[in-house]
RNA sequence: GCCAAGGUGGCGGAGCGGCUACGCAAUCGCCUGCAGAGCGAUUCCAUUCCGGUUCGAAUCCGGACCUUGGCUCCA
């Protein structure tokens, strides 16, 4: 089976095929670390992470790498103010970063190299670009000119000659020869960080970063490179621009874009005063993993509006899941091992894997899970499917969740003896039929944490923490 | 204004020329000592509108209307 990608370069879903058979390189725009993340920033990241991780299950090896944008702006005007070093600053975002991406189950990337720490790199690129003919120096500072690449505003689709001066781009406060200029190299500044360098001395523009990332960790042409929609431009064109004016090589071969997260049917910002973290989901009571699952289960081209309702929905179904994983592994039966269970399980495995190569359609994955786990479900009522079978597809779901990262099945181990003794008892006094009994041991377990399931197959428990 | 993506049932959200997507929610029923979970049924022709192509269109073509986003160092 084909595996298809949407390349956003081509406007096409276009057939993955990686440079080096061996290892499949990936570049995602990391963070900056001037605030906390909000959850279109960590849409983008989940959205890398299931790339990643359905490449991985398609056998390639992965190494990806993420930038960390601890030099900019916000980040030199916000630890300003608050008195603190920029180191100080950023490594506290940085933190709240790492917190972020291991609640919503997000694989760590190989590297998360720093700004700060690849100012070498970059003044290196920007001396290449000078020598080539592509950068001009204004003052201290260095600007790339991009009459001199060709092809500008390929990614963007965006014709140079509409953008007017004055209009659409605003007056900077450095003096360029082109408005449509954009710097690679900030001349000093007073109260600002300054690096001496061969180039003079200031600070990298905030494109050349990711070129220069890039190309140290990943080579001159990186397969994918990831983002959300808004980096198409200016970023991402200028990075195409920088790179592959400096190296003379195709810089990448797969550009992918994750859509918007909107909140209320509006983009978040500062401004409208909609910005959503995932601390406030989890202190609003919610599970991470739920908002894992709402970006999991829609696609990631798709604009997603985020509701506290939606939420609550994507809640429910993660407990319908995890309800189902859970009574897997206890159940056991005498019929023998069906025909139909094994096709299923084949189909629906295929099936998966048939709609994730459509350019990751995880929409179309989950369809095919929730139709198996119908047809499941019945089969365990009526206790038709074997120990085996029951086996075997719980087995399906966890690989299938290898790519997903979802489920939450529940610790078996870790039962109190003085908890079994409890449960034992309750069975006792169920046999007995003294429900009184039964109900009040219950209630002391839930008391405890313990949630009890009477099933056809006997008492089955989960903690009332993970679901 | 220019560019891009998109308009599908109560809500979310697939489908890329013919076959009930799927999930959530709601109602009823089955099961159950109870609860929970699960199963089944139902929620009238769900596909923005108008033309066209076709034996057949949510799906292709043309047009209209609407939404969201980019064109400002926002993922």
């Amino acid at each position: 089976m084909v595996l298809k990608l949407y390349n956003t370069l081509s406007g096409e879903k276009e057939v993955f095929s990686p440079l080096n058979d061996s290892i499949v390189g990936i570049y995602s725009c990391g963070p900056t670390v001037y605030d906390v993340a909000h959850i279109g920033n960590l849409r983008a990241y989940v959205f890398a992470d299931v790339l990643r991780r359905y490449l991985e299950l398609k056998g390639y090896k992965v190494k990806q790498v993420m930038n960390i944008t601890d030099l900019d702006d916000k980040t030199i005007r916000a630890s300003k103010e608050q008195g603190v070093s920029l180191r100080e600053y950023t490594d506290r975002y940085i933190r709240f970063f790492f917190n972020d991406i291991d609640l919503l189950r997000i694989r760590r990337a190989d590297v998360y190299p720093r700004v700060t720490e690849h100012i070498k790199e970059m003044v290196s690129m920007v001396k290449t670009l000078l020598d080539k003919g592509y950068a001009y120096r204004k003052d201290g500072s260095v600007y790339y000119k991009i009459q001199a690449f060709r092809d500008y505003g390929n990614l963007a689709k965006i014709d140079l000659s509409k953008i007017k001066a004055g209009i659409t781009v605003e007056a900077d406060e450095y003096e360029k020869e082109d408005v449509r200029d954009f710097a690679l190299w900030k001349e000093k500044k007073e109260g600002e960080p300054f690096w001496e360098t061969e180039i003079g001395e200031g600070r990298p523009g905030w494109h050349i970063e990711c070129s220069a990332i890039s190309t140290k960790y990943l080579g001159p042409t990186v397969d994918i490179h990831t983002g959300g929609v808004d980096n198409i431009f200016p970023h991402h064109q200028n990075e195409i621009a920088q790179s592959e004016a400096a190296t003379g090589k195709r810089f990448v071969r797969y550009w992918m874009h994750c859509e918007h997260l909107l909140v209320n049917n509006k983009k978040m910002s500062k401004s409208l005063g909609n910005i959503i973290t995932l601390e406030s989901i989890v202190s609003s009571g919610f599970r991470a993993d739920a908002l894992r699952y709402l970006f999991v289960s829609s696609h990631y081209r798709s604009k997603l509006n985020f509701t506290w309702e939606s939420i609550r929905h994507a809640e429910n179904t993660l407990d319908r899941l995890n309800n189902f994983i859970e009574r897997l592994p206890g159940y056991e039966s005498d019929a023998l091992d069906s025909e139909e269970i094994a096709r299923l399980i084949r189909s629906t495995q295929e099936r998966f894997e048939i709609e994730m190569d459509n350019d990751l359609n995880t929409p179309g994955a989950f369809a095919a899970v929730f139709e198996m786990i119908g047809r499941v479900n019945t089969g365990l009522d009526e206790a038709k499917l074997s120990t085996q079978d029951a086996r075997a597809v719980h087995e399906l779901m966890m690989r299938l969740d290898k790519v997903l990262d979802i489920l939450s099945p529940g610790k078996k181990e870790g039962l109190s003896e003085e908890i079994e003794a409890l449960i034992e008892e309750r069975e006792r006094a169920r046999r007995m039929k003294d429900f009184k009994k039964a109900d009040e041991i219950r209630k002391r377990l839930e008391e405890k944490g313990i949630v009890l399931e009477d099933t056809r197959t006997g008492v089955r428990w989960m903690s009332k923490f993970i679901k």
